[in-house]
DNA sequence: TATGAATGAGAATTCATTCAT
DNA sequence: CATGAATGAATTCTCATTCAT
């Protein structure tokens, strides 16, 4: 379904949303200019207000919104199977899949939070907490289940989150790995990261 | 030699990297204004211009420091060692204690590179590619070792980088987890990581 | 004629009318923004076109529909009397019950004068002298019959008005003093003002 | 011994305050830009604010200062002596003089207030309030004294100082009447007002 | 008769920077 | 070595007004 095709309005709303991600991605929010923002969408800067009560307002919008679309993707999607071992290879292959397909998001999303009021930090931090919540519960089971082996799963959490989302920083579509190989290759590192072998061939980086 | 005994003036120099350091850590580059930085260190804006020809420069001063700073430290400590696993055990020590030590100058240096003009970037970018092919070597003389397995030593460095990395984003000294223990954990992570098997015991996340 | 019955459209306008008064009495006519006012009146501010050219001629149509109304008011009731203290009496009862009933429309025309444009303000400024000219007419009635005593009939109407329309510039329903009491002790102010003996008692002020 | 000749920066200080009670007594506050004020200084409008941190910073310290200029006026040439009406004559001396002297402050004072943030209006109008007191004084004294005739002393003080204050609305300089003459007629009308005879003669208005 | 979308001009305010002293 | 005064350019945001529908 998503948004309907509608009005004017509608289209000017999702062409300032667009054109926001893509310009506070590559300068950051405090370095975007409203001028700029509306340059891009082809309108006035005061058009911008009938969209979004501030610039701040436009800021928790995409990062709230992009977080809810998050973890709507992910329940949706959710893997048929209580295995820890194979949920958390359905989440490396979601979390990369994602995180390249919107990467600018991610990244805003990253970036930003210090931009936020705090009671927009709050809510927004709320939301990926729930997120990384999804990957600590994971990491539990297969603890529990004396699968994995690992220090600590808020911490190892944390880190393979990090770890992921890293991969959105340096990640190019035309770059020299095609997103498959970067999924296996990703899957490899968590797996052995969390104590399982894996038959993954090594092979030397070539230059 | 440079900035030693300390004339009036390079205290004063001192005290504005510091107060820099911890606003455009706080607030980001761009939302830190000369006129705070200013009253932080109890001058007037003006007198910034003594030391700091332009506040872009004042950033770049600050993150080329740090990283050499950083490559420095690791120079100098370097484990005399040619065996890949104490290396990378090496590696993961100094990484953590300089990242939990200089928490602010590190935040800084990940998160500003975007408020580099294109010389100063590359510049930056430059460093910190030497730092990154530290770790890069490591991993690689490994795999030709056969000792450990991995899918791509830079793909590896960088998802490795990024999980140390993370950790100055929620590491608080006076948290849950004392320096000692966040080491260890990390190294198990990394050793696991690339394939080797560590005795350390999993424990689960007490609440 | 005018504006009678009422089709959607003339209850509209009076709905503007309405809400500007109550705006600008409580905002100053350049605070007033006509989006608030459309607000008000629970239309878009586009719509408020359709009744008035412009936010100027708005206030214009306010202003000399107050003065006429005022005028028009006054010529009604006039007194049967050709007694220039009668009169007076006459003139004072009837401009502080009008400027207590529509003290929103006294306090917006004496206030506004100056956000009119030059024309409009020679307009306003000619309706309000030919209200300030009845007084005048009676004072120096008054005195050419030998029965007020005052030293210039044109400062005593300016010394006179400003007294009386300074009252509903403090003057509550809902406070101490009843209507009827305020026109008996301004009755008995002015009227020992154009020196004429009253025998209303002294009470000193209740605390 | 006022304010001291002084730097660049007081002098700029008292050009800006001359040139807002100017202009804002002209055009209102709010139709009064900091643009154009900085123009009639003679500087940038960025430069208004090393002196005032905001334009209602601004409209509050003229106000302040005006009102305390005021009582520290009246208090310093208070009448030596007890009895009403020589205090009342003084009182309307001192009134006319100063509110034709400082016309323009005067004006803004009066119509200004509703600009006033809650906090900032009700210190203005605490100081206000102090003035009026005086006349209050005055007239319940004579009320006790049994001298002055009166029907309430609160009300005939909102009374007489709208009626003296109407005056600055409309005396020029260059008019038809001297100050002398003003301050005569006026100390008349109040005489009369509060019931006391005066010999002054009768004058018809000339036309 | 009214709406919804947008304009264009201008508002207050902020800020890096300069420079005489 | 530092200040105090000021600049000039830009920023977010507001608002009266227009107009196709």
């Amino acid at each position: 379904m998503a948004r309907t095709t509608g009005s004017e309005g509608s289209r000017t709303e999702e062409a300032i949303r667009q054109a926001a991600i893509e310009l506070i991605a590559a300068r950051g929010f405090e370095a975007t200019t409203l001028r700029e923002l509306a340059g891009r969408v082809g309108v006035q800067p005061g058009a911008l207000y009938r969209y979004f009560p501030s610039k701040a307002a436009l800021l928790v919008a995409l990062l709230v919104d992009h977080l809810e679309f998050l973890l709507d993707h992910w329940t949706a999607g959710q893997p048929d199977t209580a295995d820890p071992a194979q949920r958390l290879r359905a989440f490396v292959d979601f979390h990369i899949r994602f995180h390249t397909l919107r990467r600018k998001e991610v990244f805003v999303a990253n970036m930003e939070l210090r931009s936020l009021a705090p009671p927009d930090y709050r809510r927004v931090v709320g939301l990926r907490r729930r997120y990384e919540d999804i990957l600590t519960a994971i990491l539990a089971d297969g603890l529990r289940a004396g699968r994995f082996r690992l220090p600590d799963a808020r911490v190892a959490t944390f880190a393979i989150l990090a770890m992921l989302t890293g991969v959105g920083s340096w990640y190019r579509e035309s770059g020299r790995l095609a997103k498959r190989e970067l999924i296996d290759m990703h899957t490899q590192l968590v797996m052995q990261c969390v104590g399982l072998q894996t038959d993954a061939p090594s092979k030397e980086t070539p230059r």
